[in-house]
DNA sequence: TCTTGAACCTCTAGGGACTAGAGGGATTAT
DNA sequence: ATAATCCCTCTAGTCCCTAGAGGTTCAAGA
């Protein structure tokens, strides 16, 4: 049996976190010392894993919820929420793609010269790759 | 003299976000009518959309307070936040690429199969490339 | 066994960037 | 004049934590 602590460290989720997340339903501590202090399974300490890893992954606590309640049982469910998910990064990763672009457009604009126009650049919707 | 909807509709920015900029101290109604209603100007109109494409670039209203204030005078300061803003977007890119690759591998690892493995995929952390 | 100090507990509030709703007043077009 | 639309302020909610206050429990050393 672990620790909050404990776990804290093992997973690299911080104590206050896991706190947090028990609140929002996605962990229970299995047990409680007599001075009410939580303790974990390993079980609990994977479950915990997963969430950190799902997170890092971006996905939402609501889909992580789902993914722990519903999806178990489920694979087209599980496959579903991955293959979604998988749509927005790369919607993502475009969009941050052209923000690039234009940051070094902005950049470029004023690198070497005495004076700069990184505000009118930063104002300037002409030459923005994408609409907003 | 625009009023706050006309503004909205041609800075794309929604009438409660104009409001919240204001109070946030980004911008201000150049006037007031009888009635107590905003009215901006061109200048006013071209200031928000100089915050909207900032915003839609990434940064924060910190940053662009800042730009707004201090840079205006100062292009080496913008010049170092333009820069400096790109780097952590380059960040971003690299870590949604880790991220995309990883959801690749989640979803094909059970893409046709009757049995699926998206739950342990997300609880395994051995075959990712960055550490977390 | 006692004591110290680290770790734990609950509870409330804050943060960033909005968004939504209530309850009302102003403006504009017919 | 009246209806429709727009606008006002204020409060509270969203998401995912993070920080702090004020107090209790645990583990290890003397």
């Amino acid at each position: 049996m672990f620790s909050i602590g404990q776990v804290s460290t093992r997973t690299g989720v911080k104590v206050p976190t896991i706190r947090y997340y028990e609140q929002m339903g996605l962990i229970a501590a299995e047990e409680r010392t007599e001075g009410n202090q939580r303790r974990f399974s390993q079980d609990g300490l994977e479950r915990l894993h997963f969430i950190r890893h799902a997170r890092d992954l971006g996905l939402s606590i609501d889909m992580i919820r789902h993914l722990l309640t519903i999806a178990p049982s489920n694979h087209a469910e599980s496959h579903r929420i991955a293959a979604a998910h998988l749509d927005e990064v790369r919607d993502r990763i475009a969009r941050l793609k052209r923000l690039e672009a234009e940051l070094v457009r902005i950049k470029d604009s004023c690198d070497g010269k005495d004076e700069c126009s990184v505000l009118s650049a930063f104002g300037d919707h002409t030459q923005c790759a994408g609409g907003h």
